[in-house]
DNA sequence: CTTAAATTTGCAACAAAGTTGCAAAGGGGA
DNA sequence: TCCCCTTTGCAACTTTGTTGCAAATTTAAG
């Protein structure tokens, strides 16, 4: 692949993703996901209207988040700051199914959340009469960057 | 233990815990923690407002809920939804720093979020480098009561 | 029981976060 | 290109959370 190929994939990545979800490619959407694309970290909100500055509506942000989470583009992390994170999803999710099985990690150092997703969740064995349908496993400690 | 003596004990309960805690005895500590007490389930900061009905104004609600959670008194439950349950803490919990090592699990059907304290969070095994402080798991699933 | 010091509360005003309805603009297939 | 349907921006509003300050309350001491 030459550079200027895998330039252009990568330019048209998003555009892909939406194709692919059956959803209008238009401005917001495109360069909403282009900078969840480009973050090594999950989102806040508030990151999203930071970077997008005052080229959007904060009511299409708000609309565009909730496109991706209803299409399974972006999953949510839980937070206990009443700021929840999105983070892009792999491949295997699907419209209104998440298979969200890898680990977050908070740094309390950096502040940043990431998904680790070579750390699969462990099985967990709930008390009898309980149904399990999702697991979600948050880790609060020091990154990797941090502590070097 | 008698009826009544048992009785008594709970109706101090909320007064022990003050006073442990070093904490004046106040009308809005006082029933905000009997809320905690009574309740089977965390609560969410709207629940507790609910249920306190406009006997208290809203900024102590908000100050009674920070001051529990520094003392250690309560603990945080992180969400999806941003809105963020706390529920009290067991008795290894101190000023600044909690003991928080059980599974919470949230019902879809009902919404009760339940602290299983029966249940100890496995040891996760991150990737190199990084460093664990506080582990939080959330399951979501049906509970024992919407199943039967 | 009264008083004094410190804490806590309520109020008001504000800031931030999120929602809704609707008219105008834009996307994509025929 | 045109037309239908989706999406956007705006305005107005509701909800949620924060801050400063004066008044009320708690606790402990006389």
């Amino acid at each position: 692949m030459t550079h200027i190929s895998s330039c252009l994939n990568k330019m048209s990545e998003a555009l892909t993703i939406l194709k692919k979800n059956h959803l209008h490619n238009t401005d917001s959407r495109r360069a909403i996901l282009e900078i969840f694309l480009k973050s090594p970290s999950a989102l806040a909100h508030q990151d999203i209207e930071k970077r997008t500055g005052d080229k959007f509506d904060r009511v299409t942000v708000y609309r565009t988040i909730q496109t991706f989470i209803d299409k399974g583009i972006v999953h949510t992390i839980p937070t206990s700051d009443n700021a929840v994170r999105y983070a892009l999803c792999r491949e295997e999710c699907s419209e209104g199914h998440h298979h969200d099985d890898h680990i977050h990690f908070v740094c309390e150092r950096c502040g940043k959340t990431t998904c680790l997703d070579e750390t699969a969740i462990p099985t967990i064995r709930l008390p009898k009469g309980y149904e399990t349908l999702q697991v979600n496993v948050v880790v609060n400690g020091i990154c990797r960057e941090c502590r070097a």
